[in-house]
DNA sequence: TTCAAATAGCACTGTTTCAGTGCTATATTG
DNA sequence: CAATATAGCACTGAAACAGTGCTATTTGAA
């Protein structure tokens, strides 16, 4: 249940991989290398993040992938929000179902905006949580995401 | 992403509906008269709700179901745990992946451990998430939320 | 007793989403 | 020019999901 897709799981593995090698370029040869990655289909994942403005490309032999952003800058909510779309937890809320005039339940139905609630939360997480502190190595990301949850819990909100 | 399915949504709906209704039972065709829902396929979620002891069935006439516990003790995670199955982000981690010899492309992978913290929060968000704090009108339910959240970033555990 | 209303159980179908691939074009380096 | 990379687009097979068909069993009431 509320699994991640594959493609978010290549996602973040060529990303934190590309936090390691800091200015040089990753490849997707290099990728499917170090790990047993299908590689078209890294490819495409990482065409999406270069689209989407996370990664920049470079073209040609010697080319590849590097962060566009300071680690610290790039969020599993963006990472997340490209690779499958904007957050929905219910299907009350799916962008495209409001589109059609919104939920055939609502109003009546009960559960739209305390589920709601719980998804903001998760979303508030994902927000929080920088590709950073994704990282094994360095403490300090973890620590961060925690003293920014202590603030949203600080601010009244609830959940 | 990361969305629900019509099933939970609908098991929602019915046990937030049953904490209303108390110690009455509540019939498959009174939630379908009250909301637009498929009535077979609400039938088959109450089934398997009733199968986990979540409520407790009265067959024959007259008969539907009812709240096996109190709505204080009936959390957000043993609901969405029952309808779709045991909480997983990655692949890694799913069930049915470590039967057959873990994930494969760990250890090498770097983002198994801490995308699984993310997945723990999430997973501890749930269960400290009572049915009662999904009810609209009383705000008990959701201080006790944030009560239990509090605690546990106090006892020092990430995220 | 008979009937109606309800759950129990099981299997099936159509649709959608997803993982992965085919193919061609374009850019860059040597 | 050739090799190696990304860019873009479309397609296929498999799996998950929404929803339905059908029959049996239980219970309450006429």
């Amino acid at each position: 249940m509320l699994q991640l897709t594959k493609r978010s799981e290549y996602a973040l593995i060529a990303l934190v991989h590309m936090v390691d090698r800091g200015d040089e370029v990753t490849s997707v040869r290099e990728l499917c290398e170090r790990y047993p990655l299908p590689k078209r289909l890294v490819a495409e994942v990482l065409k999406d993040l270069a689209h989407a403005g996370l990664v920049v490309s470079q073209r040609g032999s010697q080319g590849g992938y590097s962060l566009a952003l300071p680690p610290e800058r790039i969020t599993l909510g963006k990472i997340l929000g490209t690779i499958e779309g904007a957050p929905a937890l219910t299907n009350c809320d799916s962008i495209a179902h409001l589109r059609d005039g919104g939920c055939e339940v609502h109003p009546t139905c009960p559960i739209r905006s305390p589920i709601e609630r719980v998804r903001e939360h998760i979303w508030r997480l994902f927000e929080a949580t920088t590709l950073r502190s994704l990282v094994p190595t360095p403490q300090a990301g973890h620590v961060q995401v925690v003293q920014r949850l202590r603030e949203s819990l600080a601010a009244g909100t609830p959940y």
